[in-house]
DNA sequence: GATGAATGAGGGTTCATTCAT
DNA sequence: AATGAATGAACCCTCATTCAT
């Protein structure tokens, strides 16, 4: 009664975040995660009707914590500048603390529909946020805009998560360059130490 | 029909390709990938020791395509906004070429490591061209802005893969969109027809 | 819902037979039964102790019942004649009844010993009553003649469970040629209508 | 290509017959099978789609030879009691031969559609030779008369099943007296040794 | 007595891969 | 080279049963 449902759900939702993220949704099986979890293979049955939907809770959980997260950093900014730059470092240092969960970067199963949907729909509720930053700094082609903004921001991910050197202080280097590339267009940006590559 | 060993082995990189793009990899049974190609389950291995050394070889003719096709796409130019317009084009336009092939953008099987270092090498590849293209142009940060640029249009790619309404005109609006945004940066950007949103 | 013992005993017999007959021993779930029982799955158990110990349970209470219901219909009866007919009216009007239970035309768990041996024992109480009116009318081989009997009336049983237009009229039709068969032999029948075919 | 693929299929076939009659469907595993034909579990899956449909395989072999057997003995007969008594003595001699198969009675699954829908259709054409039998008798009532002389055989048969005493002479003293009971009815049955029950 | 969360053995089915022809 | 029948390891999911509360 003292909550030892809610523990052993999000003791399989930990499990398999971690499998799932690490080896893959098609490599894990139901057993591993019973197993890391600490329970029974059936018990695992009793909160999820399938091993997909079990994997589209664990990305529910992942991507709704990412909105909450982003929208409590956003609340203190005014400008659209700041904003931008919030988003930003909330983007790449996200994923850069889950940088070890490689496979989260494929949400498989490929064709769970309700997963696809899902996704589909965190994907637009991001994109909207950025959008109404976009909208209230009056930029031209705010769509267009924000998923480019996105893309590049993505990019600084898929470079932290499997470059081996990625580092704290690339990190921060990297997020305060994609905002201003993005601001100033190649052409205005200034020289920054670390990137002589 | 005349069965030289050359047309059984396209035979069957067609079909893989087909069916890993539409399907996806687990999705895909050995047995369909025969049948496509006209030919005996056991004869796929005659020409591949295992499931994810066809998948390799699919994403090894399709990227390299991707690679030589750019190279000649870019011989002709000669100044770098020219050559990233021109990269912005290749990579939409063979994206939308293939955009029924959506499960190509999860380069799956995750797990298999001669796949992921192919993919490694195919993307350290892209990112000198365009890097070279950025040096060539004296911008600063060549390796971010190439990661950047390159970010936006896969960005691009994937709305134009899921996005059913995505057609031609947008395409061309798109890229053009990214290759000024990339050059002048948001501020700067000129309003268009087609952005609304 | 005054929760006496008693009560819930019945409520999972009641939903035991109700579940075994219509969907079969094998198909239908403990779980099943407690929830058409309205009580908890553990509960069950606490009156049976394991799925096939019900199952007998349900069979036991359906045999005895039929036993005694006989016992009583038979007990006016004086002549041979009548006491066969009381006792085909009685087991096709039986089996009429339950005729939505087809599945209890076969008691499985094959593999029960307990239950298998409550079969044969009903079998062999049934069969003494035919045997004993029997040999009061001085039949000869009395025992083949009521396995025959029987035989007979069970083939109207699986008529009237497996087809759907079997209706009261036919069943009083049937019941009545099975005795006069039985008396007299098919060459002694007379025409009767509604079995034209 | 010497019959190689026939044979294999027969294997299984034997196996399964022999397991299920004498285990039961639900008792019998597919391992169990694929051990008791010398194959391997998989290649069961070669022949067969499911369990229930090697089931029905197993189910209908053993029901056409029941009925090309039937057909090949009643050819020489000429009048109806020879007709009835040959139709008797198959019936019962066909199951005292597979009497160790009493799990056969039951024909589970319970709820496969196609093996009900099969055993639907083998009884109807069965009950039409016994049919066209007692039509060409012009005895009354053929469909119920059918019916009934059905019901007799069916109880001798489950009588050799269950009772282990149950002997080749008996069988014949059975057969006989049911062909006889049918035509004249108990009460002209003369005394016949071997029944003093 | 009553509950229902937890258990875990068990089995049907799939499919990549092999190899005799 | 080409075939496709045969293999068998692998895994998801079910559900009867238990037991702490």
């Amino acid at each position: 009664m003292s909550g030892t449902t809610g523990d052993k759900l999000d003791l399989i939702l930990d499990a398999a975040y971690e499998l799932f993220g690490v080896d893959g949704f098609y490599e894990t099986k139901i057993s591993d995660i019973a197993n890391r979890a600490g329970i029974a293979k059936g018990t695992v049955y009793l909160y999820f009707k399938s091993k997909e939907e079990l994997c589209l809770a664990v990305t529910r959980r992942d991507c709704e914590q990412f909105l909450d997260n982003l929208h409590e950093a956003l609340r203190p900014c005014t400008n659209m500048a700041d904003k931008l730059y919030v988003i930003a470092v909330h983007h790449t240092r996200y994923h850069f603390e889950r940088r070890k969960y490689t496979k989260l970067v494929f949400r498989a199963p490929n064709n769970d529909p309700a997963l696809m949907q899902y996704m589909r729909q965190f994907m637009f509720r991001y994109m909207e946020i950025v959008l109404d930053v976009l909208k209230e700094g009056k930029v031209a082609h705010p769509q267009w805009s924000a998923e480019s903004y996105i893309g590049m921001l993505d990019r600084v991910k898929m470079d932290l998560m499997f470059n081996p050197d990625f580092n704290e202080q690339q990190l921060q280097e990297r997020t305060r360059f994609v905002t201003d590339l993005f601001l100033m267009g190649c052409e205005k940006q200034i020289n920054r130490p670390g990137d002589s590559s």
